[in-house]
DNA sequence: TTTCAAAATGTGACCGGTAACATTATAGCG
DNA sequence: CGCTATAATGTTACCGGTCACATTTTGAAA
């Protein structure tokens, strides 16, 4: 407890040279002749010194704080991209700070804490288009989306190729023979939900097939929006035999409805999502979908948010990452009666 | 991009005072006189003044900063603490920095750099006893655990209650008529388990009913281990009815086994299990489980963690947080003939 | 009024590094 | 062997706050 830090003065007075000296050394530096940094490094090592990070920050006026912002830390897609970030940016020796912010109030206090007063060098923000969350970024500290593209380019971004995905899922299903296919989307003022549902155009339209809306029906991610959404579908459309769901969740919400409306998967229903969370596989049945790797999308928006700060330019990358499909048990040709 | 930030001198000059004066007021301080006051909020306000917290930490020397390590980010159950410790902690004026250390070699590192470089003023440390990670601990900054109780008393904790937690889940089976109740425990190396085993022993001893090791069986949390637990136990012993496991992830590989077992759950297998993970009322059937509050334990954790940074004693609270029995459908009475 | 303690404000150093520049040591060369 | 270019090292200021103490106001009692 008692406050006894070695500093890079005290190095430098028990080595006998001089505390820039010192600071040459721990930073790898240039010129210092190899006698000489051996010696101070045998100091450094004798006293254990450890550079105070704050005072190198203050020093530097760079704090080697990244951010990330997400609604929340315990939706598994939101973690699994926090942490791919933060064990990324250890690795470009940054620290990441973690927060939520449920609401653009919050996120915009926070935005605002983390750049003024902490000096946050970077920020990666997950699901900016939730609640206007967009308008409150930072003008003078380079961000990255991850997990969604930017409408309009402005922002460099990492996310899934939600287009590509979409069509894939569908084409899984027409291939199988089904010919009505349903869709439950995300909120639609989220761009990766109209672009899934762009890709599910595109397939049936290459399968020359309309695409007909009142087999879309919008929802909001949760297993109850994805219960109600099969639930209205069937109402509207009994010949349906298969469902793309926009994500696993509501693919779980869909599995139960079908069970209480003795609908059986993949009998009589197929259903295929996105994401691949912790336990589709142990649901029933076992759900068929997209994997995402969300560790890789968060790593790479480290990494990218460390090229932007170190080397600032006004180019905005935006990698599209694909998914892998994972096949199990709720896929099926459709029934042979319809 | 352009880095003119208005510094407390500058807000000094405009107002026409010392810097030392303004310091005062941005500290809420004590004796400013209220013109003063508000002449120099005034001009804080006009020149968007914001404290620079790398320079306030320097000349304070403290970091503002907590840090929570786990042996991951995306564990339900982990993530949940860390959402409540970190929205609690910026109540507390601090920033919590989460990250995950897959080992202890890691963790070593990364306890390291916390305190020592980035002079993290407490740490929260989410299983504490996987791979040895206590013998790391610093002893130079206060430290609580989430989630786990300490060995020793040697360490500030919040944790469920396990005793209690594991005695209801099993009174609850008894309850219910069952007299012959099968565990599946976690790595019976983290206190948790044996903390849990011994509430199921309690309950069963308080039945008058004996405890049958054949009935218990190590598992390691995850849904794979639940499934293989209850395949070992129906080898074993074909009149189980009931099924106490540790934690839901398991009771979700055991609900699977029963299915392949042609066993339904609960008309001839009850299970129970404790967590409460988010789809957990969407498996098949919905899973009966004892709800844990994790962010109320994060947020706890994080409070006496600035409690004990303030205030620094040799005195050790554990805090012991019960669990809420959610009642779903995977338990019922035994089957009549057995 | 004068006097003096308390309140309000100002001054200079300091936290522990780094940057920029000054100085000294080394070595290559005529 | 002296001279200079360059490598190695040292000096001083500074990052933007806070701390400890000095100084100036203020106002209530004498």
């Amino acid at each position: 407890m008692t406050d006894n830090r070695v500093t890079l003065r005290d190095v430098a007075r028990q080595a006998g040279v001089s505390h820039q000296t010192v600071s040459r050394v721990i930073n790898g530096s240039d010129k210092v002749r190899p006698a000489t940094k051996a010696h101070v490094e045998a100091v450094i090592a004798e006293l254990d010194y450890r550079p105070n990070a704050m005072a190198r920050s203050m020093a530097r006026g760079r704090s080697g704080i990244l951010a990330c912002i997400a609604p929340n830390l315990t939706d598994y897609t939101f973690a699994s991209i926090i942490e791919g970030a933060q064990s990324a940016a250890r690795e470009h020796d940054y620290f990441l700070l973690s927060a939520s912010a449920h609401d653009e109030a919050q996120f915009s206090k926070l935005v605002d804490q983390l750049v003024n007063t902490r000096r946050t060098e970077g920020i990666i923000v997950i699901n900016p288009y939730v609640n206007e969350r967009y308008r409150h970024l930072p003008d003078d500290v380079p961000v990255v989306f991850a997990g969604a593209r930017p409408r309009e380019d402005s922002t460099t971004s990492v996310a899934l190729d939600d287009v590509v995905v979409a069509r894939e899922a569908t084409e899984h299903l027409l291939s199988l023979g089904h010919r009505t296919i349903g869709m439950v989307t995300g909120p639609m003022e989220e761009d990766c939900c109209q672009d899934r549902h762009l890709g599910y155009c595109q397939a049936l339209q290459a399968a020359t097939l309309p695409v007909d809306d009142e087999l879309i029906i919008e929802g909001d991610w949760s297993p109850e929006s994805g219960y109600s959404g099969l639930c209205t579908l069937l109402a509207k459309e009994n010949r349906l035999t298969a469902l793309f769901m926009q994500n696993d969740s509501m693919a779980v919400g869909a599995l139960r409805a079908a069970r209480d409306l003795d609908l059986r998967v993949p009998e009589d229903l197929s259903v295929i999502s996105v994401d691949d969370i912790p336990y589709s596989s142990f649901f029933t049945p076992p759900l068929t979908t997209f994997r995402q790797d969300f560790e890789f999308i968060g790593a790479e928006a480290t990494r990218l948010l460390a090229e932007a700060i170190e080397n600032p330019t006004d180019e905005r990358t935006h990698l599209l990452i694909s998914a892998e499909l994972v096949l199990r048990r709720s896929t099926d040709a459709p029934p042979a009666t319809v």
